[in-house]
DNA sequence: GACGTTGTTTAATGTACATTACAGAAGGAG
DNA sequence: CTCCTTCTGTAATGTACATTAAACAACGTC
């Protein structure tokens, strides 16, 4: 039976949310543990017995941040046309990139260490815009990835605008535009 | 006048260009003086002596990758048309993140602390469109603010793929898309 | 109310970092 | 040959970092 002992003093999913905002603001790197003990009022000690090392935090935070977003990621691809899809997908990360109370950007986006995870979501999409072809939306399976290779493009640069200062109106401009590459 | 003292047992240009290397690699935080010391085979005293501190060793490396992408810039927009000016744009951008032999991306749009930069590009690139815009080749200003975020959203997009490993052909698939979204 | 377990607190640990002091070496000018 | 200047090499400086040791505190259980 597990026994009790000293109830903790903190609320461990606020830590990893806050966790979780601070890596999405500034990086792996530009958070130091220092900091967040600071900015949660807990010592270090307590930190790491919660959540292990520096990396484990990371691994924690950034599922947290991810499982909002696959869910999102799902929904939109699942949209009955491709192209539906690719535009609903565009329109709702610009959004997501500059959510009003939200760091700006995403932090899958801007992380270097996300690499995979960035990969499988491009996998998704080749995968949605292949079963376009599959079905005659698209040409074929090379114009599927040429447009899959934009819209990982388009996703990207939308996430580099916005933590560049860019509002909501300049994301959904670009998403809007890059809509009308769709091929005729 | 100057008088010689002890030459110099280093090419000062050479480690110029290697520090700019490391730096469009792995970013101002991911380089420390003393692998460009390692790198260089100097000791930390001659690199401060030729070139200050880190940062401004880094405003030295980053002011000699930016003086030829002013120079392709310029080029590029200076095409008769606004959409050849953009298609060239991002055409030669797609084959700079990706040019063999040198590593990819691009320091200004990876570096958080060259935000300034990119906003004079952007700048750049808004006022050929808006150019434009009064030539009649696009229909307002702010249709060409909408089709500069789209720019910029994509040259940005297209740095960050090619970090992630996305290979020339790719950045072009995604930079001719983006040209087949201009306005009808 | 003593015990085991779990959290907290303070204070250390060791490493990496940017930067510099200091002593010596290499050149030209007189 | 001596002086002045500039560079090089070694070794320090101080700071920030991630991580942990050790002593103490709070809870449930027996």
């Amino acid at each position: 039976m597990s026994v009790t002992g000293r109830p903790r003093t903190f609320d461990k999913d606020a830590v990893l949310r806050m966790a979780m905002r601070a890596f999405w603001e500034r990086g792996y790197d530009g958070v130091s543990v220092a900091q967040l003990c600071a900015e949660a009022g807990i010592a270090a000690p307590s930190l790491y017995a919660a959540f292990g090392d520096k990396n484990a935090l990371f691994e924690k935070a950034s599922a947290l941040y991810t499982e909002h977003l696959d869910e999102d990621l799902e929904r939109d691809l699942s949209a009955p046309t491709a192209r539906e899809a690719i535009e609903r997908l565009l329109r709702s990360s610009a959004e997501h990139f500059s959510a009003p109370g939200q760091p700006p950007g995403c932090l899958v986006m801007s992380e270097p260490r996300l690499a995979e995870r960035r990969d499988r979501t491009r996998d998704m999409i080749r995968t949605r815009l292949r079963r376009a072809a599959a079905e005659g939306e698209l040409a074929s399976d090379a114009e599927a990835d040429g447009v899959a290779a934009f819209v990982d493009t388009v996703l990207a640069g939308m996430a580099a605008l916005a933590r560049d200062g860019a509002d909501r109106t300049r994301l959904l401009d670009a998403a809007r535009h890059a809509a009308r590459a769709w091929p005729a």
